[in-house]
DNA sequence: AACTATTGATAAAA
DNA sequence: TTTTTATCAATAGTT
């Protein structure tokens, strides 16, 4: 229906299936309802989007349904409710424990550790992966410390201008009360620079 | 859609009510179908006829979709054990989503990525490891080749000795065959070697 | 179950 | 999202 034919697969365009979704979602549930009316069935749709939004149509009562289908077609092979609970969450963290493997075995081998089982096309490209984060890594570096030099300069050029206005201010104060014998013939080394080091480069 | 609309109640005749159904039903489990796969949603369909029948369809697992509706939608505040079960294997699986988070991140910090917010000595850290790593994977490189050398080292051997072999054994018959104009004068150039290259260093 | 005339759903565009 | 419009898909009534 539609414009063209749309071939059974996930639409990749982003926009595309957003709208898709929308308009199909409103025509699954108006066909629920209507199946449930013109035929007198209970019917119970449960959808989630990608994004993770939930949308449902119940024609009797959603849990009523889903206990009612518990019952008849759960009961088919296994006998306990609880034994395939137990099973789904067993199957839950089976798959989490699959993704903690994979990616744990991938930290390795970007530290090397357990790479007996490689061949050279996978070392290869381990070591074009490490390349590239090793340069990323010393670019943010040279970001940071050039940042922190650029504050030490301001800091610096800050000092100097206070040190020159002090100086200025002495030199000020002597010519006024020259042969008064009130202040020191040399006060110029009173004033002495010290850039803090805050040790962010250690 | 067909020779004639129809009014959004009961239909009445029985018959014409199975016949909807039946054709409906099927509609609407591939509408289902269609919705999961081009939209990459989540959908769950329980359909009971009048009858009693069961018919359904999920895209993923009839249960982990139910469990999902239970735990986004239907946010009951019951008490039971049911409950407490739930909780406890919820509190397993954020664990292991926490570990598949910090795994993921400290994966994403070797290869450079997402590391806005590391400091100096983080970096440092990463750096060292890199290269660590970036080491060993050289050295097992270097392992490799060096076996494959001595491979084709070993063939090459084996072969000239079995050159060498031939070429006297030809010399024996020549030897002992002079005038009689059966062998080829000089047969040395019918033996050539070849070494096999696997692809193994490509 | 198979066939069509019709209505319904929706893809693309705005 | 919603509306519009051109098309394709679903299906009501019939055989």
């Amino acid at each position: 229906m539609g414009r063209g034919k749309v071939d059974l697969k996930r639409i990749e365009n982003p926009t595309s299936r957003h709208v898709t979704f929308s308009k199909r979602r409103n025509g699954i549930l108006k066909k629920a309802f209507e199946l449930s009316i013109l035929c007198d069935a209970e019917v119970c749709l449960l959808v989630f989007s990608a994004t993770g939004k939930a949308y449902q149509f119940a024609s009797h009562d959603t849990d009523r349904t889903i206990a009612r289908y518990r019952r008849e077609v759960g009961l088919l092979g296994s006998n306990d409710q609880y034994c395939r609970t137990m099973e789904f969450w067993r199957n839950e963290i089976e798959e989490l424990e699959r993704t903690i493997a994979t990616t744990e075995t991938g930290l390795k081998h970007l530290c090397g550790e357990d790479i007996s089982t490689l061949g050279m096309k996978e070392l290869k490209q381990l070591e074009r992966q490490l390349k590239t984060g090793v340069e990323r890594i010393r670019s943010k570096k040279r970001r940071i410390i050039t940042e922190h030099i650029n504050l030490l300069k301001r800091k610096h050029r800050a000092l100097q201008e206070g040190n020159t206005r002090l100086q200025k201010r002495l030199q000020e104060l002597r010519d006024a009360s020259i042969g008064t014998g009130i202040l020191d013939p040399n006060p110029c080394n009173a004033f002495q620079q010290r850039v803090v080091d805050d040790g962010i480069l250690h």
